[in-house]
DNA sequence: CTACATGCAAAAGATTTGCTTTGCG
DNA sequence: CGCAAAGCAAATCTTTTGCATGTAG
């Protein structure tokens, strides 16, 4: 599990305390927070913090590529996740909108092949797959 | 290449002059246009359309499944095109926002298998290539 | 006449920005 | 003191909605 608080310090980073709030409140999810629930919960650390300081720290951390930036479903709201070293890809269970991990070597080669092969680097890649789960 | 207006008289789906207006222009389209370019030319075609009917129309034509919504790099402005029966994925040149569509068999096999093995079944995806050209 | 479509403007929801204040070196 | 960060509210941008009017069958 990467710590986003520590991977700043590792960069030369600085966190000021508002911004080591939110960075922690980021690396402690496992469900894509969006930023409502990041303001809530950092105002519940800290009743100071202001949503515009959410948007800020968040905006940073993704330009900086510490952290990605999804729209499930195209539901017009942002959700975020710590970005690894490795690379994953996201399955949608449509019947309660949870969202499942989940990285195939087979796929990431597959996606770097189609990309040469149409005469393009691969830079980023997104990937998401709505399912529903299989009946026994 | 496939015509919105036919589709829905093929499917016995009614469609007001307007949203016929509408329809046409997104046929007709091969940049997955956005609203507002929508818009653009539908009042060309006839200054008495609002921009809420193409808000409207296009919605009505997603929620049919015979048109797509994409969001490309998360700008968050819904950019449409025509739902063919065969599905295709994007390929976004990022130097200059070009998108190229492909199909690959063994991609849309593996995305299948995937699900399965993950005990779901295959609803809907989507796959977005983010890349720049090769250089020689 | 009835039902649905539309225009317009207002509202809504997410995000950004301007400006002033704060806080830390 | 000096500068970046943060709070707050206003602004912005896309999309939706309420309501009165228009239109086709």
């Amino acid at each position: 599990m990467p710590n986003l608080v520590e991977i700043c310090l590792k960069k030369n980073i600085k966190l000021t305390n508002h911004r080591k709030i939110i960075a922690q409140i980021i690396s402690e999810s496992t469900d894509h927070p969006d930023v409502e629930e990041l303001y809530r919960k950092a105002y519940f650390m800290n009743p100071k913090i202001g949503i515009a300081t959410v948007y800020r720290a968040v905006k940073m951390f993704e330009d900086l590529g510490l952290i990605a930036r999804h729209d499930f479903l195209g539901k017009g709201k942002s959700r975020y996740e710590v970005l690894e070293d490795d690379h994953h890809d996201h399955l949608i269970d449509i019947t309660n909108n949870q969202v499942h991990e989940f990285f195939n070597a087979e796929l990431e080669n597959l996606k770097t092949k189609i990309a040469h092969e149409m005469g393009f680097e691969l830079i980023g890649h997104k990937l998401e797959l709505y399912c529903k789960p299989l009946k026994k």
